[in-house]
DNA sequence: TTGTAAGCGTTATCAA
DNA sequence: TTGATAACGCTTACAA
């Protein structure tokens, strides 16, 4: 009794034996290539079908250099604020033929290097990635291999290089003087990690627009921390136990680098006690779906998330298939939606 | 001039000719086989190092019929209910080395059988699938073809099979008894599709719990939508312009399939005026991350989605990695989590 | 300990 | 219009 042959594999060179004729006469009716006998291609399709015939991608992304998959390497699966991005690149995909491979680099440039590598050896047709870091090793290795890349979130600095983003300081600006512009000068800025590159740009527009107004630069009211709900709830904990539960007009406003931060302040405003905007008024940036329905709905600086999936993969795709070879540097605005966390100090 | 040579592919040949041995020899010691000379391996490593090597995967995946690569197919990629799931599989598989194929069916059996011939066509390990229904060809596909496969949110009935999912009958009769033990007996159902599972499930468990407190089941008080925000918030404004701008007590309660319906039912209360939960008592069902920062805040079913990934990941593996053999079906329990959108109407 | 050679499933080139 | 063949990069008998 022989096990082995339990299954056959239904493959090109099966199908030509059942349909006595060559594999290559296979392959060319499967793939619809004009040069071949229709009645033959008719009976060939039938025993296809019949047999749930579906092709191995493997071998022919072996043979071709073409997988018709993307890879797409974020830095945080778990924000909100990628899912819709997310959600408009894997339809137009799925509507092209095309796979998505995710994965997460978690802010870790041994992650995202990983990452890289199994997209090199996976064969993606390209990637679009949210790098860790402006400057790295990890983008030179993209660069060397010649892997077709659109950057997002922001980008290094060269040439030839596709990116869609926003600008992170002209956000940063945008933020603080419309806080100051509601009459706020002691503004604690609520930032991401030191190292970040986002953090970085997001920083020099507060500095910036504080400058601009002519309103002093207070080392204390810069802070940085991980990018999360529980990150935000612990930096306003510790300031306002610091002050003796009470915000002695240190600060009457937050900005803060994301809404998930924005909604640890939120967090800690429950456990605190203070009220929101009344106590402290608060501005995040991203507004992520959530950011409306908050309590009070969260002041925010919006981030054209669909506008990014959308363009990122128009130029991907354009380029994998040929049909560009133009690189393309797009920023995209940003606008502040004005909801209900921002108190009008009414001085200014 | 020549342009082809430009870069050279570096694969396991070309390093061998460079090393000065056998491509057989190269790959024995990318692979740590023993059985190499350890001098010679240094020495290769180094080489592989230097250039930069990456082992193609698509030759290696044709070969050994392995890809180290895991398909995920959703229903929708844009609720939230699923980012906590994704995150937990991601990290997983990275830690694992290896890679998640992401896609979407959009509750769509067609979309659902292209996604699963890709996923085989391209060759991976095992899927983790949220089927679009009980009793499809996509089913038979998945199992004629053998393709290890977890099935999560629910299951098709069938003997030797995975899943990991709550039990959406329970889940429906806890929600509305515990609606009913706070006095309400014209309950809502805001139903998802029809056709799905899930709603059918859910229905059942509505019924058995009115059936249970003997209340007389109303047709009316039954509705059937598509799973979104928008979804929601037009049900509950046609029914609220039915009656005239006022809701004349034909429900005090409605109950609803998914915490983006209850979050669609809030922004209906916005539109039309009446309030959460004093004018409607509001429950969901899965308890979003989101769900408690909404205002008021939702009561809602929990359900398990970390443990849905963790374990649904696990028993893919373990089967993958032929650690396990047995099939694994596991019910997951859920509870009410209770908040601030219910009103006590203190008659029983 | 190392090398030779065949094969995974596909397609393109060439010849018939 | 069709078929034989080589090649994509990797691994594993088997032989040396």
């Amino acid at each position: 009794m022989d096990k082995t042959q339990k299954r056959k594999n239904i493959n090109i060179k099966y199908l030509a034996k059942i349909a006595r004729v060559s594999p290559s006469t296979v392959s060319r009716v499967l793939r619809h290539d004009p040069s071949a006998n229709n009645k033959t291609a008719d009976r060939i399709l039938k025993i296809a079908k019949d047999l749930n015939y579906y092709p191995n991608l493997l071998a022919k992304g072996l043979r071709d250099k073409k997988t018709k998959t993307i890879g797409i390497i974020l830095n945080d699966l778990k924000n909100p604020l990628y899912y819709e991005t997310i959600k408009v690149i894997g339809d137009m995909l799925n509507d092209l033929g095309y796979t998505m491979i995710l994965c997460d680099s978690n802010y870790d440039h041994n992650t995202e290097r990983k990452n890289i590598i199994n997209m090199l050896s996976k064969g993606v047709d390209g990637i679009i990635i949210s790098p860790v870091n402006i400057k790295s090793e990890n983008i030179t290795l993209i660069r060397e291999k010649d892997l077709k890349t659109v950057y997002i979130d922001f980008a290094p600095e060269f040439e030839n290089i596709n990116y869609v983003h926003v600008d992170h300081e002209h956000a940063g600006y945008t933020a603080t003087e419309y806080l100051i512009r509601k009459g706020h000068t002691n503004i604690l800025l609520l930032n991401g990690p030191f190292q970040l590159s986002v953090s970085k740009n997001f920083l020099k527009g507060y500095l910036q627009a504080l400058m601009n107004y002519e309103i002093t630069i207070k080392r204390s009211l810069i802070k940085y921390t991980e990018l999360s709900l529980e990150g935000g709830c612990e930096v306003i904990k510790k300031l306002y136990s610091l002050n003796n539960l009470t915000n002695p007009n240190r600060f009457s406003a937050v900005l803060t680098l994301s809404d998930m931060l924005a909604i640890g302040v939120y967090e800690a405003s429950k456990k605190i006690g203070f009220k929101i905007p009344d106590d402290l008024s608060v501005v995040g940036y991203d507004n992520i779906f959530m950011s409306a329905y908050l309590s009070p709905p969260l002041t925010t600086i919006h981030a054209p998330k669909i506008r990014t999936g959308k363009l990122s993969i128009q130029i991907l795709l354009d380029q994998i298939e040929n049909r560009d070879k133009e690189f393309h540097k797009i920023i995209l605005d940003t606008r502040i939606v004005e909801r209900d966390s921002v108190k009008d100090m009414g001085i200014i």
